[in-house]
DNA sequence: AGCTTACAATAAAACGTTTCACCAGAATTT
DNA sequence: AAATTCTGGTGAAACGTTTTATTGTAAGCT
């Protein structure tokens, strides 16, 4: 007799006697509800094993709990590490997440910013694939939408992002002070804003160190093709700094293919600490971004905005940390000092950056 | 005038002069709709902006695109990318994904599961903490579930994981026949399906050595704490072998803030390879667990559910290859033939995990 | 011309909730 | 005791869709 159906709060309120409204009230914890009502509403919900259908409950009260994610790749661990952290955050404050990863490509960013909109979320955070993203999304959107780690050409969004430009130049700074007089910055594209900001960075503080830039796209054999020749022609720079993950995993795996010694042959930064990076030796100097941070804040603006706060929209920028290990401390008697793991560690409070 | 809300099905019938039903027809493809009628729609959607709202969809059609996915935990990179490579195969059969991570947590994991159910997907893929798993699934629940990477205790779920056992013992066969007599195998935790199986397959594998096994937990410093003990204490196995992706970077990071050398002092293998465990010098010799097939075969599993297919639960097993990389490789001759990156590559086929 | 068939479009019901207006009775005030 | 205010509960409308049944009209048959 029992329908194999998923139970309704019809079913519940039969089961308990009482009306649905009731049952509605109890679960959403009205208070004009007597004791003894709450009790019966209360096992029949446990008997059923009545869970609310959120899209009916949305669809009526306007409300919901949902937020919408949109990040470039899931594969990229910071993204990994930054939607989790968001996940974790989101719980508490008890919403949902939505999330879906562009795979870098601005055609599927658009595609995805719709189909998020047809589930109607009160908010979205988006890491978008490039500046150009305030055109992709849907026209009458009404939900408040956070960014963060890439800058959009068009003003009008809350924005959360680490200071990329200082903490390059830092770097630059370091590899400048050590005494390297050429410097090849490798990133994927500076259409990104973020690698952008950080080859300014690297520009601005370079002072007696020559720097040259080069592109090599995302997942693209061609600029791979062009970094191996690079590295294969002498002479080669005195260092190379990497301006992002992917370029990273890439340089570095290039010169090991090469038989390039590192910093015998050259010296060797990042942008973006990885957890392998104090595992080889010798261990890689790299920016660390505060990742978590960064979920933490992109979710309290939202949160805030969710919740009617009004306003102009606000700009953040995090404080990266230095991680200055082997990899680029050239002479024997320097690296001696660094063997252990972790390095030497700046951590750069109200003098940031400032040249050893 | 115009309402500033997102547009519904009402205004736009009511913009192109038709009916909501016409324009249902039309957005969900009726073939009984004349060509004129169905451009008056058409425009209107487009001058509206108007997206579907999938809730109200699901609710009236009570068919949903929804499928929820579960995982222990996103920061791990083999979720990340089971989660990622998901995504894409859904978005291809048009499905959406809302992804949850537990974070190690059963409780955690329950609840979300609770949370998921009030979405109403079409179908579940988890990633279980642990095999009590079906205890933990809510009751009345409807839809199909396909489980991948860890065995449940309880029957009756379609299951797709790799072949442990027999990786694990190709590995310690590999290991047996270099030579090694004392082997210590450390994991998290045996209450995790795959690293039972996997410390089973190495003690069935093992011939001429003895093996030893060690838990230490996830995020336990405890076990942290007994690991790096065990590692001071002389004399030291002749190789370890780490069973699962947290435990290979904890340990290898003990070894490296110890001092000892690889494989110096001690071989080491790992279950799972990382990217990089070619980056290290000597490389890491490592099983590498076909990630992205096991997605789509979990994709392909719960698709043929969801599309009405019964039938008996089916398991399937997929093959794992082995990384023979320098830390396996003792003497200096042998290590000289595989200084390259990417080692020696056994892809086990018809005769799989025979000792050379 | 009359009668059926086919077609295109619509009105209205339904999905599972929440909310609003309302009601009966009890408790309080006058 | 009558009038008022609470109190705890309910019926019914509404949310934005899809679907079913129905209508009106045009076309095809004798």
């Amino acid at each position: 007799m029992s329908k194999s159906r998923t139970p309704s709060i019809k079913m519940v309120a039969d089961r308990a006697g009482v009306s649905v409204a009731t049952v509605s009230n109890v679960l959403n914890g009205k208070p004009t509800v007597s004791p003894d009502f709450a009790r019966r509403v209360n096992d029949a919900v446990r008997e059923l094993g009545y869970v609310v259908d959120l899209g009916a409950s949305r669809l009526r009260s306007r409300k919901t709990q949902l937020v919408g994610v949109v990040v470039p790749d899931l594969t990229n661990p910071m993204f990994a590490s930054f939607v989790s952290t968001l996940e974790h955050l989101a719980r508490l404050d008890d919403y949902d997440l939505v999330v879906v990863s562009a795979r870098n490509d601005t055609e599927e960013e658009a595609d995805r910013l719709r189909k998020i909109r047809a589930w109607r979320p009160a908010g979205l955070i988006v890491i978008p694939c490039d500046g150009a993203f305030a055109e992709r999304l849907p026209t009458g959107f009404f939900a408040p939408v956070v960014l963060a780690d890439r800058i959009p050409d068009a003003a009008g969004f809350d924005l959360i992002a680490v200071d990329n430009g200082p903490a390059a130049g830092a770097i630059a700074a370091h590899l400048d002070g050590r005494g390297y007089r050429d410097c090849l910055i490798v990133g994927s594209s500076l259409s990104i804003s973020n690698v952008r900001e950080r080859w300014e960075g690297v520009q601005a503080a370079a002072r007696r160190m020559h720097v040259e830039m080069l592109e090599i796209g995302i997942d693209d054999a061609n600029g791979a093709q062009r970094l191996e020749e690079r590295l294969r022609c002498r002479p080669l720079p005195g260092a190379l700094f990497s301006l992002d993950h992917g370029t990273t995993l890439l340089t570095y795996r290039a010169m090991a293919e090469i038989g390039l010694s590192v910093p015998g042959d050259l010296a060797f930064a990042s942008f973006d600490d990885m957890e392998w990076m104090q595992l080889v030796a010798p261990g890689i100097t790299a920016v660390r971004q505060p990742i978590e941070e960064m979920a933490e804040q992109a979710w309290a603006l939202l949160l805030r905005r969710m919740t009617g706060s009004a306003g102009k929209p606000v700009t953040r920028r995090l404080r990266c940390a230095i991680e200055i290990r082997g990899s680029t401390l050239r002479s024997p008697l320097e690296e001696a000092g660094n063997t252990k793991l972790g390095g030497e560690k700046w951590k750069l409070q109200d003098e940031p950056y400032s040249p050893e």
